[in-house]
DNA sequence: CATCCGATTGTTAACGCTCACATAATGTGA
DNA sequence: TCACATTATGTGAGCGTTAACAATCGGATG
């Protein structure tokens, strides 16, 4: 910077005033410190930029190391929702959730002068790892609603109970009673809250839900062999018309088990699916789902990060839910 | 630092060298600098510290925008092999690629004070733009091996040819002669070497690939009508009777045609993807495809960065290639 | 004509850390 | 006992930037 002044004929700070777009900077000043500048392809130092204003520009964003849907789809859209900003991002992956390991990456976030701090929680012991940490910037966990504890930090997500209840409603209205749900793991809030969706839209039409549950994990192959051991009962006379599945990949094993066994689907069972992945709308059937607004999502999460001060008090506890949306498509039908 | 120097009564030099594990300093002192520092919260300033020493422990990602399966699965590898040793990662996602905003990006990284770049770049224009940049710090172009120019990056990659040449010599040994391929878009390298590796496989075989290619993108969509073309001219007496298609999601979507036409496969006609994506295991039928040994990737991309001193002259040109699998499953079968 | 104002630019002092070197303390062998 | 390593610690400078304040200049004002 200091060549820079001495080619332009200026001082460092006046270099500086250009490079921050200073108002009261003559016109013809700031053109000859840009040529400077151009001449000597300099570029500013951000380190030092960052040790004296204490802001870096950048964002930390903490998420489990699951390669699943969700997460991924959550990081990249607030990756996304960042650059647009124009904030960088640094990530750090977390394999174990203790108290220690999540303190030790908040600390290098701070101590790299991030600005705020994104914890992407799926799972109950993400959330409650976060709720022991008291940061000087603001941090915001993208959770469902009911991971509010302490509640030191905003909470956001998408409102999967809503999106739950959208699925099992359809069916509902589809004239379904025996609506068959397998649920993710309990230590995820989505799995959660879907089951609870699941249940309340059950409960509302008047449908005990006794029975129906069958606990499972996220993968296709769960999918799979819960579709292989439903196709069993098939025949009986309270037979299994309609399946909510967790998510997309558990629909899409289930919808290979029925294909396998020659059962019709939505002639002999309905399916609906959680998450809209890449592909569900070729799945065979095209796979009726709930569609999550991950853009959405990384947008209200970087409005939520940036609202108030940066250094302020304990941001007020908040909790946002972005609504998902239902995807009608064909692997559900009319019961009968 | 100041302070803790002051509440454990030695200088501020010793507290720096307690922190960066300097082998001279006593035990009781050690342990005293320690307790202070427990007492007073105190962390360590790394953008102080990058701007003294010019190095952050961080490395930087550029990754294209795009959500496909390819960068994704790279990006989380790297980002998993860097926490393995230690290393904390800077993401950046660019949409586009001109020279640049490539270099801001780059810019933005240096000043940041990354000890190394990681550019995935699956296009042509991406790989074009690294080249234009000269860094201080090493960089790995992660990109097919064709990519390599100037040659100032080293360059690794999944050997996408010889996956190609893999999934088309599957075939071919299968019995199959007309092998069409859909291929992914024309500016990504991993489109190119699968095309290539598919036209090699067949020109080995004595097979003319004349009138085989089909352009395509990477989507599902794109699949699908490519399946329901093909189906038409399933009659005919010079019928295909199998498919390479780009990518898995291609494939997904001419099962999806074929099933919806009541084609069969692998009955009529056989199917390999290229990815092995999640899920590829449970489509109807089950895919027979390329797994990417993406950790694999990721460490070897780690390795290759870590190479060498840091601030070494321009690394050497070296291009390494991954190996990836056939999986085979149900998609394909014997001719006829 | 002296004074004050705003616009522009310069000067100096941090920011928190590590490096190079100086100094003090301890041990070692002749 | 004394010179001489060796180990442990302290001192001062400087990394490249911005913030705060000072200084200069050309009017406009009274």
């Amino acid at each position: 910077m200091a060549d820079v002044a001495k080619v332009a004929g200026v001082s460092h700070q006046t270099v500086s005033r250009v490079l921050n777009e200073h108002p009261s900077v003559r016109p013809e000043t700031r053109d000859r410190v840009l040529a400077a500048i151009e001449k000597l392809g300099y570029r500013r130092n951000s380190a030092a930029r960052a040790l004296v204003t204490r802001r870096s520009g950048t964002i930390g964003i903490v998420t489990p190391d699951s390669a699943l849907y969700g997460p991924t789809s959550t990081l990249i859209a607030i990756e996304q929702a960042s650059r647009e900003v124009g904030l960088f991002v640094s990530v750090a992956t977390l394999s174990s959730y203790d108290a220690e390991t999540m303190n030790h990456v908040l600390d290098h976030f701070l101590s790299q002068g991030v600005e705020g701090i994104v914890v992407i929680a799926p799972q109950v012991d993400v959330a409650a790892a976060v709720e022991t940490f008291v940061s000087p910037v603001p941090v915001v966990l993208v959770a469902d609603a009911s991971a509010v504890g302490a509640g030191v930090v905003r909470t956001i997500g998408v409102d999967q109970y809503a999106g739950a209840r959208l699925a099992t409603e359809h069916l509902l209205e589809l004239g379904h009673r025996r609506i068959v749900h397998v649920a993710g793991p309990t230590d995820w809030f989505d799995a959660r809250a879907r089951t609870e969706g699941w249940r309340d839209a059950l409960g509302a039409a008047g449908v005990s839900p006794e029975g129906l549950l069958v606990q499972g994990d996220w993968s296709s192959a769960c999918g799979y062999d819960v579709g292989r051991r439903l196709t069993e009962d098939l025949a009986g006379r309270e037979a299994t018309t309609a399946v909510f599945a967790g998510n997309d990949q558990l629909a899409l094993g289930m919808l290979h088990a029925f294909w396998e066994q020659g059962v019709s689907v939505p002639g002999q069972i309905s399916v609906v699916g959680f998450d809209d992945i890449e592909g569900s709308r070729y799945f065979a059937p095209s796979l009726t789902t709930v569609r999550q607004p991950f853009a959405t999502l990384g947008r209200a999460c970087l409005d939520l990060l940036m609202a108030g001060p940066a250094l302020a008090e304990p941001a007020p506890v908040s909790v946002a839910a972005i609504a998902p949306e239902l995807v009608v498509r064909e692997s559900t039908a009319r019961v009968g």
